[in-house]
This record gives structure tokens, sequence and C-alpha cells, in this order.
DNA sequence: TTCAAAACTATACGCGCGTAAAGTTTTTCC
DNA sequence: GGAAAAACTTTACGCGCGTATAGTTTTGAA
């Protein structure tokens, strides 16, 4: 509470009692130095409420405690979600996260990677845009600087990839369906962002052909991140059309399910599992609005927590490691079927 | 794409044929050199894709070209989407925007300000938690920093204030709902943290009693930021108790609604304004899924484009201006009334 | 063509801190 | 109690850039 003036670290060592190279290696690494010397330091902290120049910390050093997490779109609750997630675990062992959202553009994205670089982090976590993503460019940037891809997997590219297994995700809910009632429909988009879609249109294929029941797969158009405008105009095409085939539809992702449920709801169509209802329709991802849908989507969730720790863990040893792993691993988290109202 | 060896500003000068002080003034501001020079100069960063370091480039300078943006809940679709608006106006305008959320918490409210100081940013855009957050970390950190509020208000405190003008959020919805029905009650939660939902509460008692209509407001417990869990919750209890007074809502934002609105599909309650429906219920917000709910979302609109605009623009006044303004003012938006189903 | 203004170059210093080297004090452990 | 180990102090240099000063070149309008 002392009139803080406080410029450098040089003073700071001198009304501490401490000598500088010491004070700077305490802010390093707090527990570098001796218990007694650490106090010392810290009263003075409290005293003079002195922080060191990050500026000046930072540019002299190859790595910075700086860590980059760029999300696809964090206009969508789930990234927002698995962001703070991340940023807390981040914050909690000492680093400084930084957040960026690529907001569905590929060029926002290489701009964010490219702004990254300069702030030479200690790691970076990347939930990739896609397909769209310029491949190029993220395998350059991970070449520089150590980073762990989450959510989207980019084959080859960067040093750990941590993610959910797609095939739990349809297998779960198909056999779900299957079990009660009659195999779905897959209802998605023709030309998916995210390569998640991709996996999980295969894994309905094989699993429907393993139930031995004909696969039928309803695409919809539209291909950038309103999902739920693309989900609700694509059902009220098919609904004033041929309608869909059979009673049961899988969604390949909950914000598509939110836009098809909306449709059904203006076209006067009852969704559930009950009695007198027209249609089942269930989904993936478990997305934070799911459990307010009308009615509440069956879903399949990912392993939020899971998926942070893993790849915050990740991350860790990666820094730990140097920057680079001898070999790239991938780590796939299984869903759980969330059973509600629409199937 | 030649072999990137340029280590530093004295080498880029070297091989760009300018002199080290007028690429210096280069970076500060491209427009501050001749043409000429900057063409060459440009041309050679095209050519080694120099970039100077942003650490040393801060250090020595009192404001960077940092810009903070702190908005208290990211989770929350709506400020996605106003962070994405401002972020992208900062960048366009050449400066560095930095997302962080609060994440309701007040805590990190003010670790995220303390972070922020150190890094000298040239402004802030501060959205608060309002009611929670600890008004004398913000004053101190306003003091301090160059800071414009959105979306909530806090007497006195920062440079400026822009939002939504709550009254004519109110006074539309009332109006309307009268004028094509009954007068609604007032749905909202009892210890609401964000300072605009007291604004609205107190607005609709006002327009309630000019309309000569009788008042009645319908609290619900819970006060984080969980309003859709809370809204259904709450609603659920009323229905189940003594119901909702009269046949129309209007609850005190869009996020409660979703859950008012899920309440009542599980209770078999029909919402909307045609034949055989129920109840009508209206919100404030226009959040970004209340055109997926079921039925589709009667209510007020922020004009988000404005406020962002406005916000941004004032604080590029306010750091021309040298931080400090003579007077603060207050700038308020109407809302728009968007008519859906539900009422 | 002329000449002042504008823009540039050359030189130099400082910012706040990281970090290395060498010497000194404190701690630890047998 | 003594010696090795650990932690510290002192000294010194460098990082990459902002920026001030003085001198030089270029520009542009009369």
């Amino acid at each position: 509470m002392g009139g803080s003036k406080i410029r450098n670290m040089e003073e700071f060592a001198g009304v501490s009692g401490i000598s500088r190279p010491t004070v700077s290696k305490y802010f390093n690494d707090p527990n570098s130095v001796r218990q007694s010397t650490r106090e010392r330091i810290e009263a003075a902290i409290e005293k003079y409420d002195y922080r060191p120049n990050i500026f000046a910390m930072n540019q002299n050093r190859q790595l910075t405690k700086n860590v980059g997490i760029v999300v696809p779109y964090l206009a969508d609750p789930f990234f927002a979600e698995i962001a703070r997630n991340l940023e807390r675990r981040c914050i909690d062992a000492g680093f400084s996260p930084i957040l960026f959202s690529s907001h569905g553009v590929p060029d926002y994205e290489t701009d964010i990677l490219d702004g990254l670089r300069s702030l030479k982090p200690a790691g970076v976590l990347l939930a990739p845009l896609g397909r769209s993503s310029n491949r190029l460019k993220i395998e350059e940037f991970c070449a520089a600087v150590p980073t762990v891809l989450f959510d989207s997997n980019i084959q080859g590219i960067g040093e750990a990839f941590v993610g959910s297994d797609n095939f739990s995700f349809v297998s779960q809910t198909v056999d779900y369906l299957v079990r009660t009632g009659e195999p779905p429909c897959f209802f998605e988009m023709r030309t998916p962002a995210n390569p998640n879609a991709n996996k999980r249109r295969l894994a309905y294929l094989e699993i429907m052909k393993k139930a031995g029941a004909e696969p039928r797969i309803v695409k919809v158009e539209g291909k950038d991140w309103n999902f739920e405008e693309i989900g609700r105009q694509g059902a009220l095409r098919v609904l004033e059309a041929e309608g869909f085939p059979g009673n049961t539809i899988l969604c390949s992702n909950d914000r598509l399910a939110i836009g098809l449920l909306s449709a059904c709801y203006e076209k006067g169509i009852r969704i559930g599992r009950q009695e007198g209802c027209d249609l089942r329709v269930a989904s993936m991802d478990d997305h934070p609005f799911s459990r307010f849908t009308c009615p509440s989507l069956t879903t399949a969730a990912h392993d939020y927590d899971a998926v942070a720790n893993k790849t915050f863990s990740t991350l860790i040893e990666l820094i730990e490691a140097g920057g680079r792993f001898s070999k790239r691993t991938e780590t796939l988290y299984s869903a759980r079927l969330v059973l509600r109202s629409s199937a």
C-alpha cells in the first residue's frame, strides 16, 4: 500500500534487501529460491505492489510463459466452454493464456497464428477450423511453435492430438436408437467444415452396415458456421418435400439438431420417444443448450473435462520435453450417451 | 521468401536500404514516412518476412497498441458476438485486441484487470460483471487505464459508457403485448447480477403504471450466470405451484426465456399468439439462439452493430484525447422489436 | 531556378530485464 | 565441527527497439 514509486527491478531489489539476479530468479520460478528469500521478496511485493515489466522480461527470452489458445468459433458455446476450461488450467499452472477465435474464417486463423509467433509462446493449444484451414500455414506454424491440436485432427500436424472418438459417438447413439426403435437416417451438411463430421458419417455407414440396416443420409446445403440456421432451413426443405426417410433421425451435431427441432416445431411435428410422436431425434456433442431444446435433446456427450485435462497436460509434457515429442500421439475419449426426451 | 535470417531491425534496415530510425518510424505509423520509403520498406518486409519484436517495441513505451476487451461471460453467445465485433474493429484500426472473459467470477475480473495493466494497453473496453464487480478495483483500474464501459453501466466509472436503453426494451415489448392482448407479468431472477436487469424491472413498473395495469413480478431463485437453468427451474416451480398470473409473460432476458420455454414445453403448455395457446412469452436481448426456440421468441433486439461501433469509436476518441474526457458520456441505443411466434 | 520545409541518415543513449562469471555467505549433512 | 553443496551477491554485458540530436538530402511550391 506504500507509495509505489518502484520503477524497476533494481529499485525493488534494493528495498527488498535481495540482489537483483535473485529477484529475477524468483520471478522466473518462485520455487527456485530459498524459502526465507521467497518470503522476503513476497513481503516486499505486497508492500510495494511491484510487478516486473513483462515486455522487458520476454524480449530477451526465446520462450515466454504465454500459451495461445485458438478455437475456430467462439460464438459456439461448446468452444467457449472448453476455452474457459483450458484458460483456467493455464492460469493455475502459472501460464498466461491468450485466447483467440478464428470466427470460422481461414484467413483469420492464419493471421492469428502469425501474430502468435511473435508472442513467442511456450506452447499453443489449437483447435483448427478443419477442412478449410490453410494446411500449409498450420504446418509451418506447428514446426515453429510447440503445438497440441484438439477437437479437430489434422493428420500429421502438431506434436499431439486430443479429441473425441467420433466412432463411439455414432455407435452409442445408433445402438440406442436401433435398440429402442428404428435405425436412424443421418442428417448432416453437404460440405461440413469440420473433419469430425466426416468421421461421423463414415462411422454411421459402417455401424449401419454391421447392424444390417440400410444407411440413409440426408444432406442439406450450407457451409459456414451458422449450423442452427442451416439445420433449420434444410429440415424445412426436407419436410416440405419428401419428408425424412423413416421415423428416426441422427443429427451430425447438436447445433444442426437445434435448427431441425425448430423446423419440426414450426411444422407441427411431434418429436420424442413417447406415444403419439412422429419422429425421434438424437444428436451428438451435448451442446450446453441441448438440455433446453423442445424437447430436450438426446445426445452423445463429449468428455469435456477429460479432453481439456489431457490437452493441457499434453502441452505441459511437450513444453517440458523441449517442444518436441519423439512420436505424435493421438488421444481420443469416448462419448457418454445422454438420454433426454427427443429420442 | 528468401532465407529470413533477419534478426533485428538493424539488419532489416540494412537490407531494405533505409536507416533504422526511419524503419522504426514506419512501424509505429506507416503513414509517417514518404510513400516511396514506405514502398521500399514494404517490399523488404515481403521479401524477408521481417517483423519487429513486439516485446522490445513495447518495453520502452508508456503506451502500446494493445486494446483489452473484457466481457463478463464468454459462454453467452451474446457476448461472444459483441466481442467478435469489437475484436475485428480493433484489428482493422491497427490495434491488437486481447480478449478476456470474467466467466462470471468477480475475482477473475479483478485478476484480468490486474494483468491488463502490465500490458500497458492504449485502452480497454470493459463490460463489467455488474453488481458483483469489485467497484473499488474497477475504479482504480479506470483511473489508471483509459477505459470505455459497455453493456453494463457502473455510475461514474470509466470515461464513457455505451449500452442499450433498457427502458426502450421494456416499453416496446410491453406496449406490443398490451396492444395485442393482456399486459404481461415480469419474469426475472431474484438477485440479478446484471444492473440492466434492475433497470428493466423499474421500467416495467413504470410502464405498467402508466398503462393503468397492475404490475406483477415473478421472481425466481438463482444468482450465477446459468440463466437458462435458472429460468427453467424457476418456471417449473411456478407452473407446479400457483402458475403464472395472467396469460402473458415478459422475461427479463432471452436466456431466462429459453429456460422458461423449455419448462413450458415439458409441462405441455402451448406458447404463442395463435388460437389455442395458453401463454404468450416475450423477452429481451435477441439472443443468437432466440430464433430457434420453440416457438421462436418474440423479443427486443439490441442494436449490436451500433453499440459495438460506438463503443469502439468512443475508445478511439478517448485514446486520441490522451486518455481522458472532460466529461463522462453515456450513449444508449434503443431496442428494435422482433416479432416472432411466441407472443 | 531557388530555397525553405520535409524527410531522411548517422550516431548515441537508455529502457528493464535475462543471464553469465566469479566470489561470498549460508545451509546441510555426516 | 567441518566440508561440500546450495544459495546468494557483485559485476557486467547484451537484447531489440524507442527516441533525441545534429547534419544531410529530397521535395515541392513560388
